[in-house]
DNA sequence: CATGAATGAGGATTCATTCAT
DNA sequence: TATGAATGAATCCTCATTCAT
């Protein structure tokens, strides 16, 4: 039975509202981090009561750990939508390469909040709410890369679980280069400046780089 | 000139104790993070009183940017003895695989230093000491894959800035993994339980992913 | 005409909700003080709505006063049962003695709100309410020495209405000692530690200062 | 080795400084309870910050746990000077008796600290720090009434611990009479209207009281 | 220079009460 | 009449910073 960290309360309010309280929470702590969040601040831009807020979420972690499972969720989606479809691995090397960029800078704060979740001390709970996620390409990677050394495509001295984590590490820091202030400034410099205007480029030069990495 | 963020007392006092204060302030903010680190905690470890940290440091914030100084200073100082000697590059990668898998452990709170430092919303002033360091490796990997393309090691239909980004997001990614908590899990999850017990095969299976990305 | 501290509505439900109410607030008014006592818990526990809570009563310090009227009424009854039919005034004190002893563990949430109503501040109106039940063994503590003067039974250089007064003050601290945590810990201290397992001793005791007292 | 409820700080301000802290917070507690006391007012109206306050107690309950540390001292000393010379056991009651009446309404807060005290829902703490206080009288009386009974001053039929109780009892509330408000009026009731104009007569019969339980 | 007591603005949380359904 | 979501004033407590000694 999977946990719940809201009340019933929040549930049954108009889906406009609880919307634009998650969506409000979420900037604020991709933005803030997790203790400089202001509760007050996300309830009155978002016209609630603190009152409501403290009847919806228990508490502060729980507001957290509600919008890190529903941003969770979010990205399981985008995930799960490149993924149906795509019979061979190279095309959904692409499509996730492509998604990343357009995905993230339409929702910069998701991954922001991916990076802050990932530097909360006591992230247990945060763990245990992301790792459906992660688990789900880390089987799904492993197993592409299983399927290409049967197939004769992909190398087969490699480990497929070990390549799998290579190759979502790739994918992560890319997602936080474009969306997280210090990893934009570290892209720049080590691309060039008009790296943002030049998306086709990164993504064909990563693709170049998995590509090699991988294939026979 | 390079600026300073701490008064000349505290060039002044005994090595020990200065270093005492940096240690201290380091774990604290790798901990916490800047919101919750706390000065007068920090003093109480580290023996001084608050009124002589408000001496050193003009405010929490110069004491942090003190702080990711040091640290910026230490980690770059362990890169360059890795690059010192290096005649190829094949060697370099290993070598700074092995030295990540080491010195992270040994040093987990730098690194975790520079993950919560790269979450900081107002970055500007952290990527500014940050830059060099980063400056360094950037530089010093493209410079070694256009070397090895002009060898004829390496391949040539790519960009060496795109490909020396994509080898530092490796390696970032890597300590991360050896210090973070919520990267420890996800490694374990990606890889095995026992990850950490396997230095070896985990180094071995990174430098074939990355020689057969770059060379020939 | 007397004051009624609830709505007219509270008089027209059923009883067994009417009586739930009622224990239920008595045992958090006695468990936590006015103060701390919350509505909001009040109405969870008895299974109704905060709406209709206020419905019955203007608010919370109404509901405090229906409360301690409710308990003085109770209270009031079991002396009543206790007086009537008791001829000799030795037998009545043994009668209320033992009285306390088997009521007052039986009721303690009672007791405790009876100590909790003379911490109030604000005692005036709580006053109102008990003045009648103290009036009653005021008077009839005073009648009965009174007779027992006339009859030559009882000390005749002493203050009836003085005599009344220590003897409930008696009664009461003894019946604090059987349901309020820190004088039953005195008890213990005072008397041994397992007071609570002889308590025909206990009567016998009190029994035999209270006619010695009183009693040529 | 006795346990603190504050920090050494508070142990080295200036005796004036501190004194003014406990009376103003005796009041506050004894006035409205530990639940309604205020930290912030009490920091107020003793012109000293909120901030300094929390530096001398880790929180609102060890300020209680300290207050109430210091007005059982203060009890006990009274106590003492009592005690102190009473060669006959029936002077040493009379004392007492004086000793309420003059003491509790010049220190009213003191004593209803104490009745606050015992209402307390968590009194584990509390009833450690009184305890010694009450040990002492505990023991007195007791140990008076048994040597009257080797003196055939005192009944030989009782048993001294179980008397010395009931003579506590009669103490305590006597001393809530003179200063709690609902007990102030409870005697009103029971004696008469003017019975604080008429402390003489209340000593005298309370004596009187006493007396005839104990004496042979 | 060093110390550490003092400050008070700011933030998390509670709960009596209201009111639309 | 009954409901329970919404409100926001009030309160405990933290911590960066100052300053007198």
């Amino acid at each position: 039975m999977k946990q719940k960290y809201h009340s019933n309360t929040f549930d049954n309010i108009p889906n406009e509202k609880r919307l634009r309280i998650l969506e409000t929470a979420i900037k604020e702590f991709a933005d803030l981090g997790y203790d400089s969040a202001n509760i007050n601040n996300i309830a009155n831009k978002c016209g609630i009561s603190i009152g409501s807020m403290y009847k919806y979420f228990k508490n502060k972690h729980d507001l957290y750990l509600t919008v890190v499972e529903f941003s969770v969720k979010k990205l399981k989606k985008v995930l799960e939508d490149i993924i149906i479809d795509k019979k061979d691995f190279l095309s959904m090397i692409r499509s996730i390469v492509k998604a990343i960029q357009v995905y993230t800078r339409n929702n910069v704060y998701l991954t922001k909040l991916y990076n802050q979740m990932s530097t909360e001390n006591n992230s247990e709970l945060v763990w245990k709410i992301a790792y459906e996620m992660e688990n789900i390409t880390a089987d799904l990677y492993a197993s592409y890369i299983k399927i290409g050394q049967d197939e004769n495509i992909v190398r087969k001295d490699i480990s497929p679980r070990h390549f799998a984590f290579f190759l979502d590490n790739l994918f992560i820091l890319l997602q936080f280069s474009y969306s997280c202030d210090y990893y934009k400034e570290r892209m720049k410099l080590y691309v060039s400046e008009d790296v943002f205007d030049n998306d086709d480029l990164m993504a064909d030069e990563l693709v170049k780089f998995i590509s090699s990495a991988l294939f026979i």
